[in-house]
DNA sequence: AATTTATGCTAAAAGCTTTTAGCAGAAAAA
DNA sequence: TTTTTCTGCTAAAAGCTTTTAGCATAAATT
């Protein structure tokens, strides 16, 4: 008697096949109301067996709770986007929540238009994300009956968002250089007009003092390379250790230092910031970095409009996620498995 | 007269403001039933007016068609899933059709309840996408009351499926080398168990014949550095230019050239697989690869799935995708802007 | 014995939309 | 004039669930 694919059972079926009213059954299985202990087994055991499941557009309809939300991102290739994702996808599915996830190109016009269908469906909130932590969403999300978190990016002053401890990743890059008797450490970034690379080279500028140096460029190896080679072209000391703000800088770093013969870790230590796996596993030697834990990023936006879709209270305002040493081989640490 | 927050519009706000019923309203909305000019131009303005938007829950409920699409993918930090779900998105929301986004972490409970989640969400149908193409579903997807399109990944024998074409793709790569005058080609791939792998081994050795010779190994540069190793220590003749299996590896090559001295592309010149930007833009040169294609995989998989959703017939099989050829520089191509 | 309380169930409404069937009135045909 | 056709609208049903109000019956209290 299981669903034989010609139509899904509603609480209709259920309510027949176990002789009781609908609402008994609705009742019984949700445990409200007042049933009979006996009865309310018997239309489980019923609704078990011919395969009933709740249609959640009814429930919805309803509630006026979708128990979905939408992520909107303006990233496609990204690495950032998907880890993301991911992690809060895992952590609402247990709550048995669902995720749209709308990618808008940085197009205002997709952007608005994946607004709306979100707003259509009734979801629960909206999870705002970008590739950059001072851009400005493409639409107006601020006047939403709907809660929005930002992760990842940066919304309006009053309202709840998630960015990784830029400060503190930098602290524990320079912490862990210093601690393995190195001095004279060498900042390599990415553009000032990046608000991460700003604070990293701030906190990293603080830990050093003076003779500290942070060099702005791009986010590429090129960068990474053409650094090193200004560096140890020009005179004076050298440095003993280079903390990069990012791993494909650092790539390009470790590169330019194997061309110049210069030995890693013995001579120079080099930090990544990212732990971009699939580039710091594979440098040579592979990369000590920073993980900026994206998946509990996730996680922590995904708990957020939870609690905030259900009335409960979030504290607005922005939270700093600590970020995670990843020890590898570049800064001659005792050698140990990842 | 503005939505003014409190809550959203129904039909009956715009049916009271416009002094008509609800079934005439939805009628001069929809173009539906006989309705006069002017009352459908009236009823249009003051829906407009008050910023009624219809409820996608009722209208599902109500059509059995929930204009929302699934899409299971069992990749986390995935180049492959993204780009092929910015794909579908893109394509579909202009039909007002949003994606769900699932990732299983190819986890069999977590994506059970993910399908349990779309069903009872009465989604019009479900992409299925996977980092490899020759792994099998986390889940039963085969006698589902809706239409499964599998992208990138293996269904059984009569489904709609997409794959990039590796056969053609390969043979893009050994082309275009053979025409730059390229006459003792080699190939390093991956592991011969991944079905991409061997397709494109097969291809390579078809259209070299005599004296070609596939490596194969992990997906990892450092099996690209290790290979060329092993191939220019051994005596005999060396290759004038080296197929990979993927930009990964291709970085791997071009590293161990490079320590060997041997000039890219002057000696020998290299192709890679993935057109995986931020890999093969940054090797030195930059890397000429084979495209393919994700995110006109996802347009074609988000298409397929809105025709099957409707009831229109799709052809049944594996459809193949031509692979594209991005030439940048090496291979001596006549340098070009990319 | 008469009244109150508790128990286990059900009918009906609400949530919002689209569709079906049908009702008046006007225009056209007989 | 009477009948038919057409036009423009509306009431009501359907889609599936949860919740509210309430109805019998049994048990407990006066």
């Amino acid at each position: 008697m299981k669903n034989t694919g010609d139509r899904r059972r509603t609480i209709y079926d259920v309510a027949k096949a176990a002789g009781v009213s609908i609402s008994t059954a609705s009742n019984a299985l949700n445990g409200t109301g007042r049933t009979n202990a006996e009865t309310r087994e018997r239309v489980r055991r019923v609704a078990e067996e011919i395969g009933f499941r709740p249609n959640a557009l009814a429930r919805g309809l309803l509630s006026k709770r979708s128990h979905a939300i939408g992520m909107l991102t303006n990233d496609t290739y990204g690495r950032l986007t998907l880890p993301m994702a991911a992690g809060v996808s895992e952590v609402l599915v247990d709550h048995g929540v669902s995720v749209f996830l709308c990618a808008t190109n940085n197009d205002p016009r997709l952007a608005q238009l994946h607004l709306e269908a979100l707003l259509d469906r009734q979801v629960d909130g909206i999870i705002f994300t970008a590739t950059r932590l001072d851009l400005a969403p493409p639409v107006q999300l601020s006047r939403l009956p709907i809660p929005v978190v930002y992760v990842f990016a940066e919304g309006p002053a009053d309202s709840v968002t998630f960015f990784p401890d830029d400060e503190q990743g930098a602290r524990l890059a320079v912490d862990h250089l210093k601690e393995l008797g190195r001095s004279r450490i060498l900042h390599i970034t990415g553009p000032r007009d990046y608000l991460a690379a700003r604070i990293r080279a701030q906190s990293y500028l603080d830990a050093c003092g003076d003779g500290a140096e942070a060099m702005f460029g791009e986010w590429s190896e090129e960068w990474g390379h053409e650094a090193v080679q200004t560096v140890f072209a020009r005179p004076g000391p050298k440095p003993d250790a280079i903390f990069c703000g990012s791993d494909e800088i650092a790539r390009g770093v470790i590169d330019a230092l194997r061309d110049l013969n210069v030995e890693i870790p013995t001579d120079v230590a080099v930090v990544g910031f990212d732990n971009w796996e699939v580039v710091a596993r594979q440098t040579r030697p592979p990369l000590t970095t920073i993980d900026m834990e994206l998946k509990e990023l996730g996680h922590r936006a995904g708990l957020a409009i939870l609690s905030l879709s259900k009335g409960e209270p979030v504290p607005a305002g922005i939270t700093r996620l600590p970020c995670r040493l990843v020890v590898r081989q570049s800064c001659g640490s005792p050698l140990q498995s990842d």
